[in-house]
DNA sequence: TCGAGAGGTGTACGGCGTACACCTTGGCCG
DNA sequence: CGGCCAAGGTGTACGCCGTACACCTCTCGA
């Protein structure tokens, strides 16, 4: 060792490292190599650090995931306010795209999350705003939002029943009076999702949400869509 | 030990074991405890042996779980011949979705793989065998098929642009003469989808099929649809 | 000056997929 | 009938994984 050697502590490029560096790293590790390989132990290397080491910036795996998420996510471009709705709606789907197409480990991770994250959230909640501005009924947004689902993330995620992951054990059960405070903070910061819930729950007392009908409500909508664009001797371009 | 005792090997309930009780015992699996608990390891409990042997009968877990989904999906219930085109289409998603309510480890299971398994594009061709029956020019079937995709799966699987699931070596690229004798393959097996590929290789020269045109090309009918619904006061059912 | 907490470290455990060499057995052929 | 051979089950071992737990070492405010 010679007298210039660094502290005991490996030189590490500089700040100590903190969540946000993890995450990025995180992200830019799955964007180089693919989901696959972003191990605890492979990411903490990357990060010139111990594999232990992450975990006094992230709980589990799962957190790190569920964070790479939200940071790609947050980054959805977002159209200027004011536009028609069916504008809107359009730019954002499309924005989501976007980000699903430069980041192709993003969908596969929400699909595999257990949870919806804020982020998450505030899009559907943003896309929701969107049809709600633009006059619909949150009934008919309701729908909508289940039909766009697989447009929006190539699956259709449900917003709040999160299936358990099977094997592992029931979350405690909330009380009434945390269900309402959770409600009421909903609303606050997800005003649309909160509309249709309420919306919802007013059609179907015993709340479930008709998954069912749900889908068959998209597919006669396609179906229909199919049919006409038949009748009518649609073609998507010239023939060679 | 007794004199009693069993042969070296250990009793086996019986017929040695071959690869569709494997494949039946992983289903089974899947189904009560969750794709996660399918190990080879687990799995190999389950049939009373050890790990290893089920390298017998499967290549590698990736095997295994292509033969699971294959199980599946080729149990799918098939609709009557001779219905209208929409009832045959809607009969046979309807079905691929009873299969994926009844086993829900197999969508994940389905994006998860990196290519498409014999009874799965039996199961694509059925449905776009439906549509051609039905008229409609392939074209057409083309960009129906990319739009029920969704609904069929809950996601739009590519036919045949796999990606290479990131990490692992290129595959050796197969010789012009070699290509042309799986499409021919192809036609006999499948002979809507290469329907859909003749026509679209007449429509675009360069082979690609413009994915973001699938994308907007639905988001749009999904929009019409919905703009229709808005207009005419549509509601699901009356409110509370 | 010193104590505490933030943050990096080292070791260890149980589980995973699977390569490789081995052994047992049933059936076929000479 | 004797011997062989392949099919199929076994045992060991390796290098990954996530993460629990105890520890060490700086930095900073009091």
């Amino acid at each position: 060792m010679t007298p210039t050697d660094a502290p005991t502590t490996p030189a590490r490029g500089s700040a100590p490292l903190n969540r946000a560096a993890v995450l990025a790293a995180g992200v830019a590790l799955a964007d180089r190599e693919g989901l696959a390989t972003v191990s605890m132990r492979r990411l903490s290397a990357d990060l010139g650090v111990v594999p232990m080491a992450l975990y006094k910036h992230v709980s589990d795996k799962d957190d790190l995931i569920a964070g790479m998420i939200d940071l790609v996510v947050a980054g959805f471009a977002a159209p200027p306010l004011g536009l028609e709705w069916r504008e809107g709606v359009r730019q954002r789907v499309l924005a989501a795209r976007d980000a699903l197409r430069e980041h192709p480990w993003l969908r596969p991770a929400i699909e595999a999350a257990s949870q919806r994250t804020p982020a998450v959230l505030a899009h559907m909640n943003a896309v929701a705003g969107e049809l709600a501005g633009g006059g619909f009924s949150y009934d008919l947004v309701h729908h909508a939002m289940h039909a766009l689902g697989h447009r929006i993330w190539g699956f259709s995620p449900e917003a709040f029943s999160t299936r358990p992951a099977p094997g592992s054990p029931a979350p405690p059960v909330p009380s009434l009076e945390e269900q309402q405070a959770m409600m009421g903070a909903m609303a606050q910061q997800y005003p649309h999702i909160a509309g249709v819930v309420i919306d919802t729950a007013t059609r179907h007392p015993l709340g479930a949400c008709d998954d069912q009908f749900e889908f068959e409500f998209t597919l006669d909508l396609l179906l229909d869509a199919f049919a006409r664009l038949h009748e009518t001797g649609w073609e998507s371009r010239a023939a060679g």
